[in-house]
DNA sequence: CTTAAAGTGATAATAATTATCAATATCGAA
DNA sequence: TTCGATATTGATAATTATTATCACTTTAAG
């Protein structure tokens, strides 16, 4: 039985073919953040009956479950990429002036957390780091600048 | 000159009192992580002529200047803060039941930094760590919920 | 004091997301 | 298999957060 049935059947919900294409898509486009409204026109490809409501409903279903994980990178809508588990997990790098999204795979925190723990009283299941700089192209175009704006 | 003045000055825009209520009212609720329209009503309380375009127009405005910290906290809106330099960075642990934000005051990533500035050629100018998990009476609340459902 | 240009408030327009509801599909039991 | 309770869906109306417009006002340099 596949991953995505058995969490349905433990809460008594359906496995319905929406339900499938919606992951099969996310899974498909590992490292890539899409947003739902471009996870809706990825669906529609292979299956064009499909309505906006189901995936915005499916989607933060799948992410309970733990079978998506959702993101936010500042750009006015929620992303939603491949799950990945808690000893694994991998952070972004956003150029602030494309907007481009790079991924660490590095553990960032480390020890840290138990300390983190110990001084709040809060249990962690996660995190989440985002990390603002400018890629590489955006940062030559910066110092470009600077020099012309020198002359 | 204030330092909002200042900032203004030099890219030839104006010192307007609903800027510098903007930036007052976000000072004096340092902690708080204040929405767009919390901070619309708590500045017309004691200027209810403003209106909230010129919100929406002006916090975007201070983050740029470098006076205020946009933040995203995953409840689909923006929230803004009091400025905190790059040396002083905080960072936040979001409960996952209940919602309630907390401030963890330390440095997260460290000598870590340069790590990921050398292998990935991304310039870091800042960085945001939200770390999920359950607050001490959420935590409590799950617990006796499990006791409750073995009975 | 004048005046050009920046800024504002009201409000229309967008964009993302959620709520509603009648019709349909799923799945365990008969 | 068939049946039926109910979970789920698609269409679409409704909300919410944010942005765009535009005529009028305010700022600040001269
Ligand atoms: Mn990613
Ligand atoms: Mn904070
Ligand atoms: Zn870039
Ligand atoms: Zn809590």
């Amino acid at each position: 039985m596949t991953e995505l049935k058995q969490h349905l059947n433990e809460k008594g919900l359906r496995l319905t073919w929406q339900r499938q294409v919606v992951m099969e898509v996310v899974g498909k486009h590992k490292g890539k953040h899409l947003s739902s409204s471009e996870i809706f026109e990825l669906v529609k490809e292979s299956h064009p009956s499909i309505g906006l409501a189901t995936i915005y409903r499916t989607l933060p279903l799948l992410e309970k479950m733990k079978l998506l994980n959702k993101i936010c990178l500042d750009d006015g809508c929620v992303r939603y990429e491949s799950y990945t588990p808690k000893e694994q997990e991998h952070h972004h790098l956003i150029c602030m002036a494309c907007g481009a999204v790079y991924e660490v795979e590095q553990d960032l925190l480390g020890i840290k957390e138990k300390q983190i723990i110990r001084d709040n009283h809060f249990s962690i299941k996660g995190y989440m780091v985002k990390l603002y700089g400018y890629c590489e192209s955006c940062a030559e175009k910066k110092s470009e600048m600077k020099k012309e704006v020198a002359l």
